[in-house]
DNA sequence: GCCGTCACCGACGAATCGACGGAGCGATTC
DNA sequence: GAATCGCTCCGTCGATTCGTCGGTGACGGC
């Protein structure tokens, strides 16, 4: 789907607020608010735009600690694997990737204790699994949902 | 801040799809719309709803590859460095970590060349940068934005 | 000149938002 | 036991927004 700029512009103001009233995004774009509808409709349609999601503090939440985990996996079952790690509860995302690890995903629990359990109790168990190494994440720099339109 | 079931109900299906109703909330957790708005409201002044974010779908803004990024920076001067990583274009997640690299980043390219450049006229440029490894992502098995509340 | 397409808009009834005051209730105090 | 407080929930209401539909004007093809 080609975007104009208006689509562009549109983007940005729910990347940022997703609750935005329409009525409001047609008054900073100096549209009506019809439009807007119809452009989300036709953005949501074409899936540009995929949701709309509360961003909630995972420490409010009772995460306290989060790691960034590389995973080596056995060579010919990695499907299996991976559909093994999606459902372990705690882990956020799963990327195949080149380079030094197989996979890459972002794990959130409760504390450390918490962690070393999912890890060891639940991620090396799995069938399939080769090794792991586990970053845990000290602090968060910089994080934004918003890509650059 | 206390959260009990029925905020965590709220912050369910706020995560799911920021953009339903709070009538549409009261009527699935069987309240009142005020008594919803009052509990969001409650949340959103406490901080556990940081924010409502549309997701876009990269590759339909022009964004056709990624990577995690590990890496080293020069000690004593951290936090300048991080600074200026955070102002490159593309840089979407910054995080402090244990293990093997001092710092872990997702970054976004437009394509494989871009995210050369990126890397190395960008990242490998900046003062205080000493090394790096980048880990393409090949594709993304499971991400999601829903903490298990 | 005619027609189809496209983006945009005005308008409108239905639904929602956002704010307020008050009801109900258990705990505390006197 | 009466009064008071704190807390949660709700009814209500005017202002706003949603979501839809038909219509207008611009543009290009034939």
């Amino acid at each position: 789907m080609e975007l104009d700029d208006t689509d562009r512009e549109i983007l940005r103001i729910l990347q940022e607020d997703a609750r935005t009233p329409f009525s409001e995004v047609a008054r900073r774009i100096d549209m009506s608010s019809a439009t807007v509808h119809d452009r989300v409709n036709r953005m949501q349609e074409a899936g540009v735009i995929e949701g709309y999601h509360a961003k909630v503090d995972p420490r409010e939440v009772g995460f306290g600690i989060s790691a960034i985990v590389g995973l080596r996996v056995e060579q010919g079952r990695e499907q299996d694997t991976l559909d093994r790690l999606s459902a372990v509860e705690g882990v956020q995302e799963i990327h195949l990737t080149t380079g030094e690890w197989d996979v890459m995903a972002r794990v959130y629990a409760e504390d450390a204790d918490a962690l070393r359990e999912l890890m060891f109790e639940e991620v090396a168990q799995m069938d399939g699994f080769a090794r792991s190494q586990t970053m845990v994440v000290l602090g968060t720099e910089h994080e934004t949902e918003e890509l650059p339109v």
